[in-house]
RNA sequence: GGUCCGUUCGUCUAGGGGUUAGGACACCAGAUUUUCAUUCUGGUAACACGGGUUCGAUUCCCGUACGGACUACCA
C-alpha cells in the first residue's frame, strides 16, 4: 500500500461547519492509523465568496478538536503553497496542456448566451440543458471558431474560460471505498469550466491537480462530490495520471434532526444547538453564533459523537478516545446512509466525559468562573463542591449555576413548602439544631447528620420531617446535592446564620 | 425533469438466507437516594412496499415508493 496522504480541503467561505469537522476527523483517523500525513489545503479559488477570518477559524477549530495537521496552511511543507489562490500559475500550465492535447477548449460565450442556450433546450423539452458534447458545437468556442478567430479573441483580451471536452457516450467507472463501483455515462457530464475568466481554476481542476501534486492517496470528502467524481476521473485520465489516482471515499451527509435534508445552520439555530465548533461572529451581519466549545462541549465528547455518526467499530463499545478511534478506524465500516444529527446523544457523551474529569480539574474550572464574578473560593472548597455536583451536570457551566447557594445565602423561600411544613415544633427543632451546629467548630457531613437526628428525636420528631425545610432555608431550593455534604461545605457558622435568618424572617 | 446515491426501533446503529433481529441515546416503569439528579433493574419500540430466486428471505435480484446529493465561470 502506498503512503497514506490525505487532505482536508475546506473553502474559506464562512465558519467551519460541524459536518466539516467530521470529514476532517475521518481523514485524520485514516492518516494516523496508517502513520500517514494529514494535509490542510485551503480552497479559496472563489474570490467572491472569500470570508475574512474563515481560514483562521478553520485552523483553530481543528486544533481545538484535536485534529492535528502535519502539512499545509499554517504549517508549511514540501508541496507549499497550500492555498490554492497562490497556485494559479500551476493550474494554468495543466489547463494549457489539456487545451494543447485537445482535451479542453476555449469558450467565449457570455452569461447571456449561456442562459439563452439553456432556455432554448428547455423549450425543446431536452432533459438536461448542458454545455456538453451535444451542444458545444452550437456555441462560441475554439471548436466552432477558426483558429485565427480564436487567436484574435485571445490576443484582444476577450473574456474566456477553458472547458473540458468531455467525450460522448463513454462509460466512466470509479470505485468508491464506501459505495462500491459507480458507473456514469459521459454523455451525462457537461463540459465543466476548468479555468474561469478571472484566471482562477474551478474546484474540479484545482482539486485534481493538487491531489496529484501533493501525492494524495485517499480523497475522503462529502457525498455532495460523488456526482462530479467521474469528471475527476476523466481529468486524471486526460492528464495521464490514472495510475496515481487517489482512492475515493464519499461520506454520507449529516442530516437535520427533524424532517429531511442536510443539516444547516438554520436547523441548528431552530433546535438550539451549535453548528460551529467555536464561537463565530459573522463579519457581514455581526451576528454571534455560539460554538460547541463555548456551549460547554468537551472536544473528546464531540469527537466521539461525530465519529459515531456514520461509523461504528462493529462491537458494542461506544466510548472511544481519539487514540482508540485511530486504532479501530477503517473506511469499510463507514455507513452508506445519511445520519440525522441527534444533539441528545452529544449531550450524553459530554456528560460522560465531564464526569471522567477529576475533582481538581472541575474545581479549577469552577474557580475560574467564580473569579469572573469576583467571587473567591479556596481550592479545597471548590473540590468539595465539584465532588457534590459531578454526577449532576452535563456542562461545566452548571458547576457554577448549581453551586450558587454555596456562595450566596437565600433571601426568600418557596411559599408552598414553608406554608405546608413550617410550624412551631419544627422551628424549635431548627433552633436547637442551629445551636448545636454553632457549637461544633468544624462540621462534617457525618456529624451534621448525627446532630440532626439527635436534635429531632429529642424534641419528638424525625429528621425526615425537618429535612425538606432545612434544605429550603439553607439553599433556597427544593432539590439539590446531598444536604449533609452541603452543610459540611457551608461550615457551621454559615449554616447557623442561615437558620437564624429563616427563624427570624418566617412568620406563620 | 435528468443523473447518481441511499432506506433495520423516534434517533445512531449491529447483524445477516433459518436469530427470541443485538447494543446505545431518548422515552416509560420499578429499586436505590427520606429531595432532585446519578446509579441499578426491567419495559415499549424496527427490517419502506411489491414481485421474483429459494424448502425458507429482513438478508440476494428486479421494480415501486420515499428520501438525499448533484444538475453555476460555488465549493
Amino acid at each position: 500500500m502506498r503512503d497514506v496522504r490525505v487532505r482536508f480541503a475546506p473553502s474559506p467561505t464562512g465558519a467551519l461547519h460541524i459536518g466539516g469537522v467530521r470529514t476532517a476527523l475521518y481523514n485524520y483517523l485514516l492518516a494516523r492509523k496508517h502513520k500517514g500525513t494529514m494535509i490542510l489545503r485551503i480552497e479559496d479559488t472563489d474570490q467572491n465568496r472569500y470570508v475574512p477570518g474563515a481560514e483562521e477559524f478553520i485552523i483553530q477549530s481543528l486544533e481545538w478538536a484535536g485534529i492535528q495537521i502535519d502539512e499545509g496552511v499554517g504549517k508549511g511543507g514540501p508541496h507549499a503553497p497550500y492555498r490554492q489562490s497562490e497556485r494559479k500559475e500551476i493550474y494554468k500550465q495543466y489547463a494549457q496542456k489539456l487545451v494543447d492535447e485537445s482535451n479542453a477548449y476555449y469558450a467565449f460565450d457570455t452569461e447571456h448566451e449561456l442562459d439563452a442556450m439553456r432556455d432554448r433546450l428547455k423549450a425543446q423539452g431536452d432533459s438536461n440543458q448542458q454545455y456538453s458534447s451535444g451542444t458545444r458545437l452550437q456555441m462560441k468556442n475554439s471548436l466552432t471558431l477558426s483558429a485565427e478567430e480564436t487567436t484574435n479573441k485571445l490576443q484582444a483580451g476577450d473574456q474566456y474560460v477553458i472547458r473540458l471536452k468531455v467525450p460522448a457516450n463513454e462509460e466512466i467507472k470509479l470505485t468508491d471505498l464506501i459505495r462500491g463501483e459507480v458507473v456514469v455515462n459521459s454523455t451525462q457530464i457537461d463540459d465543466k469550466v476548468l479555468m474561469k475568466s478571472d484566471g482562477m481554476p474551478t474546484y474540479h481542476l484545482a482539486n485534481v491537480v493538487d491531489d496529484y501534486l501533493m501525492k494524495i492517496s485517499h480523497v475522503i470528502r462529502g457525498e455532495e462530490w460523488l456526482p462530479s467524481a467521474p469528471l475527476h476521473v476523466l481529468l486524471y485520465k486526460f492528464l495521464g495520471w490514472q495510475n496515481e489516482m487517489p482512492e475515493f471515499a464519499h461520506l454520507p451527509l449529516l442530516l437535520k434532526p427533524d424532517g429531511n435534508g442536510k443539516l444547516s445552520k438554520r436547523d441548528a439555530d431552530k433546535m438550539g444547538f451549535p453548528i460551529f465548533p467555536l464561537n463565530w461572529i459573522d463579519p457581514t451581519t455581526n451576528e454571534l453564533a455560539i460554538g460547541y466549545r463555548e456551549a460547554g462541549y468537551l472536544p473528546e465528547a464531540l469527537i466521539n459523537f461525530l465519529a459515531f455518526l456514520g461509523w461504528n467499530p462493529g462491537t458494542e463499545k461506544e466510548i472511544f478516545s481519539m487514540q482508540e478511534l485511530i486504532d479501530e478506524f477503517t473506511i469499510e465500516r463507514i455507513g452508506k446512509a445519511g445520519a440525522k444529527f441527534d444533539i441528545q446523544k452529544a449531550q450524553w457523551y459530554n456528560q460522560y466525559y465531564l464526569r471522567s474529569k477529576s475533582d481538581a480539574e472541575l474545581a479549577e474550572y469552577l474557580i475560574a468562573s467564580l473569579a469572573n464574578e469576583n467571587i473567591s473560593c479556596s481550592i479545597e472548597k471548590a473540590k468539595k463542591i465539584s465532588f457534590c455536583l459531578r454526577e449532576r451536570i452535563t456542562f461545566p457551566k452548571e458547576l457554577r449555576e448549581q453551586s450558587n447557594f454555596f456562595f450566596f445565602a437565600p433571601t426568600q423561600f418557596e411559599e408552598q413548602v414553608i406554608q405546608k411544613k413550617w410550624n412551631a415544633d419544627l422551628a424549635k427543632v431548627l433552633g436547637a439544631y442551629r445551636d448545636e451546629v454553632k457549637a461544633t467548630r468544624t462540621i462534617s457531613a457525618q456529624s451534621a447528620k448525627t446532630i440532626l437526628d439527635n436534635t429531632a428525636t429529642h424534641l419528638g420528631m424525625k429528621s425526615g420531617q425537618v429535612l425538606q425545610v432545612l434544605r429550603m432555608i439553607l439553599t433556597g431550593q427544593g432539590s439539590g446535592p446531598d444536604l449533609m455534604m452541603s452543610i459540611e461545605i457551608l461550615g457551621s457558622d454559615e449554616v447557623a446564620k442561615r437558620i437564624d435568618y429563616a427563624i427570624t424572617t418566617i412568620k406563620i
